[in-house]
DNA sequence: ACAGGACATACTGGATGCAATCAGTCCAGT
DNA sequence: ACTGGACTGATTGCATCCAGTATGTCCTGT
């Protein structure tokens, strides 16, 4: 699996526990709303409760789980609106990172693009879908220079990770057959050079999956603000 | 001070000594670079090193400090080139964030707008002027419904802040002056209700203060990548 | 039968103590 | 004089232990 972590600095046991429990969330392992107890995570990754605790606040502030104080830990749930928001966001931020990235970007990637664009079409599998579309975006955006754009795209795709996967299992053939040609359309940009078309599909990309995502109301929790 | 935070949801030591620190750092109490030493906290903040340590992770998930394994905390540092990406994605989001709260802005929200930028005017003391600036845009952000995009732009005002510091301490009165009139044009983009207009002066104002900051890399750290 | 309250249990939050790692210093060798 | 290496002090990382809080259950009273 590609890239799940924004920036991961230390080998620590704290650092290894976030970033397993992380990859558990994002893999579906764990579902939105699901208790997670110290205790369990301590004897699953071999450690005691301080390093857990270091990496439930981590992952809280990625957005990924929810602390209430003396109570316990959940893994994060959003609501369509609070969803909807990360995809706007997405839709503002993925066209500059892509911008930054795209003069990076050599003809072996673009290749590779093409190459992922099919795969994913070949896919029927949503698991290996749901990688294989996440790598084919961030090889996109492998930018030079500092990192805190992507760290923060990389977030955002994370939180919203769980609604993906139940939205994709979902979908119909004529919708994924736009998906698809959005990819190829991309990647026909990008070997064209031609940026600005290429940010323009992005965004619609991004604004397409969110329209969808606001017409399958029943995967997200009820009503519940949740969040605050 | 105003809304320092960006999710407070506990009334922990560890969310205390979190939101302490971060208001330290924000304050420019704490300085770029600074070494943080995990018991001196624990003592000033009256508790032990474990609490100061879940706040450490926490404020370097936000991006204000910088963790490194066996060998400590440093208050977090930017490259101009990192300063600069915030920006550019400020200037992508604010005005996104500016769209979502104008409808839920009262009379009585614009009227106290005015007098902020005046107060803002008005104001000699650096300090002051960089709480009234903050206070004065993110009150244009009150947006109801959900959080997620605030919350985010709260994160990147943080990170910056030491910078605008700098910067503010050097600017001369000319700049000074377009940058209140970028204000009160905002203000009365808001009051006429020109919400198109209102998002454009933002992100304008943004992007000037993005490239001011490129004029002075001496308020940077030398080279150094630094961060990773 | 139902509501209210006390108790028990399970889990989280935090303090102390110990092991491990890093950085800076001093000394020896070339 | 300068480089390389061992040593020491300081500081971090983690485990164990104890206290505090929330939740669920049972009992009592009406």
């Amino acid at each position: 699996m590609a890239e799940l972590t924004p920036a991961t600095r230390d080998g620590s046991a704290s650092a290894r526990i976030a970033e397993g429990l992380r990859r558990a969330i994002l893999s579906g392992e764990h579902r939105p709303g699901e208790r997670i107890v110290q205790e369990e995570l301590a004897e699953r990754y071999g450690g005691s409760r301080i390093p857990v605790r270091e990496a439930l606040r981590q992952l809280e502030s990625e957005g990924l789980v929810r602390l209430v104080a003396n109570t316990g830990a959940w893994v994060q749930s959003l609501t369509m609106a609070q969803c909807s928001e990360v995809y706007q966001t997405r839709e503002r931020l993925e066209p500059l990172l892509l911008r930054h990235s795209a003069e990076h970007l050599t003809d072996d990637v673009v290749h590779s693009l093409d190459e992922l664009a099919q795969k994913m079409e070949n896919s029927g599998d949503i698991e290996e879908f749901l990688e294989l579309d996440r790598e084919f975006h961030f090889a996109t955006y492998r930018a030079e220079g500092t990192y805190v754009l992507r760290d923060l795209v990389t977030r955002l795709w994370n939180t919203t990770q769980p609604y993906r996967r139940a939205y994709t299992s979902l979908v119909d053939s004529e919708h994924m057959r736009i998906f698809h040609d959005d990819h190829h359309m991309l990647v026909s940009a990008l070997r064209d050079g031609d940026l600005k078309l290429a940010e323009q599909i992005v965004a619609i990309h991004i604004r397409r999956t969110r329209v969808n995502l606001e017409r399958h109301p029943e995967i997200f929790p009820p009503t519940d603000p949740n969040h605050e």
